[in-house]
DNA sequence: CCGCTATACTTGCGATGTCAACTATCTTAG
DNA sequence: CTAAGATAGTTGACATCGCAAGTATAGCGG
């Protein structure tokens, strides 16, 4: 808890001030970047990103007023809204990525052989709820 | 991230609904039951408890309420605000300990090793922003 | 002994997040 | 087709926490 608390402190602080963006706000990005069509349901959203669905309707809400993310209908399922990237978010992320996977870097770059990071992510894997999609570091379209 | 989320919501769930307390509630009962005099300045108190100074006024507060924690005076220094664990805040204590340990138990000795134990807290200690009192589990006076 | 700075603590305000309740839509059994 | 229940999403009330500002006290240099 501890580790996570110093982690968080310095992650999301230095988020916050370069770009203006907490790391679930973040964290919703990154999913939608990789998202076919760079789009989600608020379901699913609300699953990888470990926030109640209140909390993602909240967080959109932040993300639409910038103009990073918009509203999408679903043909099949009426009840369905969409959260869909836009050119602009996207252009956004790929900015705040840049700092944000040097800030990573930063923090266990300087304290933790690629071996050792291996281990931690291995047993930290265990203590996960169940399924939770792994994180994905490729480009995306 | 997700490990901590995971950890959090399964232990300050169990907590909450056993015995109404946070985990930083939780926290702060051990700090003051292995203090000298079971008495500590709100100061270091948010220094060990990783919260800030208004949030341990705060979360003081309740445990004010719940009469399990008083305040005290300092004879040298009339700022300081002492926190002093009253008796019924060391039953109180030692009761949670007790269903606490056993869910740490149960979530940590069902996936890891002693030894699994030992890697991932070393390696996890590295990410401490600096000088944090390590845990204790004596049985206090 | 007088200011000046530092420290201990509290409080107002805003941000974030959860829960419970509600609406709307889908699905399925009969 | 309809009623019942599951699912997607939003909203209001509420809790928690941090920051900035304010108060009170301490300690120190002149």
């Amino acid at each position: 808890m501890r580790a996570h608390a110093s982690l968080t402190r310095q992650l999301s602080g230095r988020l916050e001030t370069a770009h203006g963006l907490t790391l679930n706000d973040y964290d919703v990005l990154v999913q939608l970047a990789y998202a076919p069509d760079r789009q989600l349901r608020r379901v699913d959203l609300s699953r990888s990103v470990l926030l109640s669905p209140s909390g993602i309707t909240r967080l959109l809400d932040g993300l639409e007023r910038e103009g990073w993310v918009e509203k999408g209908q679903c043909a099949s399922d009426a009840r369905v809204t969409y959260a869909v990237l836009t050119d602009s978010g996207l252009a956004k992320f790929k900015a705040v990525r840049k700092t944000h996977l040097v800030d990573i870097e930063a923090v266990f770059g300087s304290r933790f052989s690629p071996e050792e990071l291996a281990t931690v992510s291995s047993l930290l894997g265990r203590l996960l709820d169940s399924e939770e999609p792994a994180a994905c570091l490729e480009e995306p379209a």
